[in-house]
DNA sequence: TTGGTCATGTAATTCGTTACATGATTGA
DNA sequence: TCAATCATGTAACGAATTACATGACCAA
């Protein structure tokens, strides 16, 4: 459950609705954690239920601000340093691999050209990202950075990692 | 719902009664799709239904053996080939780095330094897993060494990246 | 005045986890 | 005979996705 955590880690950087976080999502979020507009709200609703931000603001259109209170940052700390990252890692790519041999292998090599290709654009990306982002010194941005990096790291070892492979296919 | 198909994938190789299944699930697959045995005896009982594995024999203590169909192959095969692998993501560890600043920059350390010490186990495991295993040269193998290789490289890059990140997190 | 964006919610369904529940077979 | 393993299932709950639904505000 740690849509909830997310939520409290951008609150926790400056108050924000609804429809604000959910743009942050969009963005910055999108490729670590990926929600839907729908399980943003329930959960603000929920996280406002039991206490760990609040409404301290409403505007325009039921714009409703939330804020994170103290009992949120706590919950929010808590999470970082007690408890350790163990998300058990799905991997749809990795998964395929596995049954290559029900197809040919041509069909396999495909696959992982594609892989390759994908790689690469997704470096791409985080590379124009990159460029584009003014960059500060600021720990915010030491963050973003550090991330940005894990992407850049992760395409070029899968890149490299997929030409290996279609090489290791034979007839 | 990759489930399904890696069901498919396991019962493409000989057939096998749900209990097998869920051995090779949790030696082989368990890094890449991790499952609990209820949801695979559910899962096990809609792919019966929908025709795309059949009940083949039954053994003592109501064992069942199912064996995939034509349809299964058929349809195990347009996984492989026709869809694109888009899972979406979810990174609890790179979650945690964007909020690193709610914390001290020495917790925000000890963060990034459990994680490399974290990269270097799996590494370990992997490489040990490796040795333990007899490979030959046939395309099961061959698959399984690539996969392997994946989890290899994955956690090298890992273990730099994060050493170098401790790095950038400065009092 | 109207189209785009801001803004929030609910409902239905599926997927995944944890816990509960039962019982047959086999080998020491 | 008894413990371990084999073997299958259901129930309750939480998390995630998709679709539905509504409406206010603002700028051109």
């Amino acid at each position: 459950m740690s849509l909830r955590h997310a939520l409290l880690g951008l609150l926790s950087e400056r108050p924000a609705s609804g429809y604000d976080l959910l743009k942050r999502f969009e963005t910055s979020l999108a490729n670590v954690w990926p929600a839907t507009q729908s399980q943003m709200y329930t959960e603000l609703s929920k996280l406002a239920d039991s206490g760990l931000i609040s409404v301290t603001a409403q505007g325009p259109r039921g714009r409703k601000e939330y804020t994170l209170t103290d009992e949120g940052l706590a919950e929010l700390r808590h999470w970082l340093t007690e408890t350790k990252p163990q998300r058990n890692t799905r991997n749809d790519i990795l998964l395929r691999v596995f049954f290559l041999n029900a197809i040919t292998p041509d069909q396999a090599r495909s696959y992982l050209t594609e892989l390759m290709k994908l790689s690469e654009q997704e470096h791409e990306g985080l590379r124009r990202l990159a460029d584009s982002i003014d960059w500060g010194d600021d720990p915010l941005s030491v963050n973003g950075k550090i991330a940005l990096e894990y992407g850049l790291r992760f395409n070029a070892m899968r890149r490299e990692w997929a030409a290996w492979a279609t090489d290791q296919i034979r007839q």
